[in-house]
DNA sequence: AATTATAATAATAATGATTATCAATATCAG
DNA sequence: CTGATATTGATAATCATTATTATTATAATT
């Protein structure tokens, strides 16, 4: 069950409380919280945790690969739960996030990486769409 | 010749002097720039053009399809000629900016918008590799 | 060309997100 | 339990960007 707190110790994380209510809150998280949302949710199970330590907690929880993070170019950082990889379609008109896979996609970027002497190591693809009314 | 001038008189801007020195900076530059590498460059065209008047002319240039914004995840924005759509390639060992264009890969892009009812309005990819030795 | 109205500029203060500092506190090994 | 070390909360510092404001340049009108 709880499997990305095992995550942690593989990687050496001392457990702390504070550190255990953000893995909390990220594990309950479905969408895609900036920091200072993150901090709200913590706050709001622990209220003596500060934004020093979610800043703190989430660049290590990064570097653990336990979480990743999201850039929409809006200049805040979003972060959601590390799993399968996949990509985001934003939608301009309600600022919606909705993640999608799509495997020959990622497929053709190892290959034009390939044909361009580079070894993929990460990509990433944002698409910003208007939804279609009929 | 100058294409990018008449551009801007078309998009009804003033073509002051700051904004001509700026204008040239960038039909000068074959890279990609942040803002305090285009005031460097700017400045020393024109010493009195300030900071901020790059930051306003550059926002300016964006609106009018002029330039073009990057970003590659480090913080500050780059800027490039607007020009024909290509996508980049980062280094991730020496920072270098590879630009590499493949309409196949821009065609699937809208058909997965597609797929989800959305129409691509906007959609940025960067592919982070390593070269490939030997 | 002089006058007035308007827009752009340089300098700098303010902002927002993130990172660094540091004294106080918690955690772990012995 | 005790001491060594890591973590925390509070807050200051930083960095990129945006806003403000007094001044200057530009454009329009006499």
């Amino acid at each position: 069950m709880a499997e990305l707190y095992d995550k942690c110790i593989k990687n050496g994380l001392r457990m702390t409380l504070p550190r255990k209510v953000i893995l909390e809150v990220i594990e309950d998280s479905e969408d895609h919280p900036d920091v200072d949302e993150l901090y709200r949710r913590a706050v709001s199970k622990d209220r003596s945790i500060s934004i020093a330590t979610v800043y703190r907690t989430i660049k290590l929880f990064e570097e653990s690969g336990i979480i990743e993070k999201l850039d929409i170019g809006d200049g805040r950082a979003r972060y959601e739960e590390a799993g399968e990889h996949h990509e985001h379609l934003i939608d301009i008109e309600s600022g919606e996030i909705i993640e999608f896979q799509n495997e020959e996609l990622e497929e053709m970027k190892r290959q034009v990486a390939l044909k361009m002497g580079y070894e993929l190591v990460d990509h990433r693809l944002e698409l910003f769409g208007k939804k279609i009314k009929n």
